[in-house]
DNA sequence: GTCTATAGACTGATAGAC
DNA sequence: GTCTATCAGTCTATAGAC
C-alpha cells in the first residue's frame, strides 16, 4: 500500500481513539514501519497530516451519503442509513468518527483545516435539511416540522450521543439517545 | 484566594478552551503567579488535579439542578433553565463545559476520573427524566413521550450543539440546533 | 523516499533548601 | 507552602548521507 495511505489509515485511527494531540509522529513510525524522519517527506509539519486527515474524510463522508441517496428511496431509509453510519463509527464504543474527535480538539489545528471542518458540518446540515423535506413530502417521517432546524438538531444529536457513547465506552447511551430520532422514522 | 482554588479555576479555563491535554503546569504557574513545582504540592501528579477538576464540577452541577428545582415551576421551566445552563457555559462560543470538553479527550483519565464522568452523565439523564415526566404531567411540554429516551437524547443534544458552537467559534450553531427543543417548552 | 543523527523546546515530576 | 535546580523522557522538526 501508499505509505501516505497508510499513514493517514494509522493517524486516522490514533485521532479518533485518543485524539489529534495524543498521538505522534513516534507512534505513527512505529505502526507504519518507517522512521519518524519519513513521515516528515509526506506531511511536512503535523498541521498537514491534520488537513490531509480531514479532507479525506470529508470526500469519503461526501461520497456516503451520495452512496445513500442512490440506495434508499424514502426520506425515512436515508435517515436510517444516516444513523448506521455513525452508529458503526463508534465500533464497539472505542472510537468517535474523525469530526467529533477534531471538533473536540479543534484547538490545535489551523486556518485551512478549521474551513474545511465547518464546511463538513454544513454539507451535512444541508443534505440533512433536504433529506428530512423529502420524508415530510413522502409521508415516510413523523414529527418533523422545520427541516433546517430539525437538521441542526440531527447533527448535534450525533455527535453528542457519540460523546457520550465514547466517554461509556459502550454503544448503549448512543442507541438510548437515538432511540427517540429512529422512532420518528416509519 | 486559596491556592488550591486559583489553580483549579485556572486550569478549569484552560481545559474548557483547550482541552485537558493542552495545557501544562508550566501555563497554571504562569496564571496563577507561582511556580511549577509548587503545583505539585497540591497536586502531585496531573490525574489528581483531572480528578479535583470532575469533583468540584460535579458538585457545582448537582447544586445548579437544586437551584432550578427551587426555583422554577413547571417542567418546562426548568427545561429552559437547564438549556440556559448549557448556552451561557459555552460564552461567546470560545469554550466548552467541562463535561463536554473531558468526554471528548478521555483517554488521559484514570478510573476515578471517568467514574466520577459517567457519574454525571446519569444524575443528569436522571433528573432531565424526572422534570420531563412532570413537564407531561403539568402540560407545559409538548412533543414528549419517553421521559427516559428523551433525556438521554436532550443530554447528547446539548453536548453536540456545544460541540457545533465551539467548532464555529460561534453561538449560530447552538441555537440553531436547540431550536426545536425549545419549541417543545410552552 | 528512507535513513541516521541531532537539535531545541517542552513535558510531568523529584530532591532538597528555606 | 513555595522556592531553585535538575532529571529523564517526550515532542516536532531539520540536515544531510544513501
Amino acid at each position: 500500500m501508499d505509505t501516505r495511505t497508510a499513514l493517514l489509515d494509522s493517524a486516522e485511527r490514533a485521532a479518533r481513539q485518543r485524539g489529534f494531540d495524543a498521538f505522534s509522529y513516534a507512534d505513527l513510525a512505529r505502526d507504519v514501519g518507517i522512521r519518524k524522519a519519513s513521515i516528515h517527506h509526506h506531511f511536512p509539519v503535523k498541521a498537514d497530516l491534520a488537513f490531509g486527515l480531514i479532507e479525506r474524510y470529508c470526500a469519503r463522508f461526501a461520497d456516503a451519503l451520495r452512496d445513500i441517496d442512490s440506495t434508499s428511496q424514502t426520506g425515512a431509509e436515508k435517515l436510517r442509513a444516516y444513523h448506521q453510519t455513525y452508529r458503526s463509527a463508534l465500533a464497539d464504543g472505542s472510537q468517535l468518527c474523525l469530526c467529533v474527535s477534531m471538533s473536540a480538539g479543534r484547538d490545535s489545528f489551523a486556518e485551512p483545516a478549521l474551513e474545511q471542518l465547518n464546511q463538513f458540518h454544513e454539507d451535512s446540515t444541508a443534505w440533512l435539511t433536504q433529506v428530512i423535506q423529502q420524508g415530510i413530502t413522502d409521508g415516510s417521517v413523523s414529527g418533523f416540522s422545520a427541516p433546517e432546524a430539525d437538521a441542526q438538531a440531527t447533527l448535534a444529536l450525533m455527535e453528542g450521543a457519540q460523546l457520550m457513547a465514547r466517554a461509556a465506552s459502550s454503544l448503549t447511551p448512543f442507541d438510548k439517545a437515538t432511540e427517540v430520532f429512529l422512532g420518528k422514522l416509519a
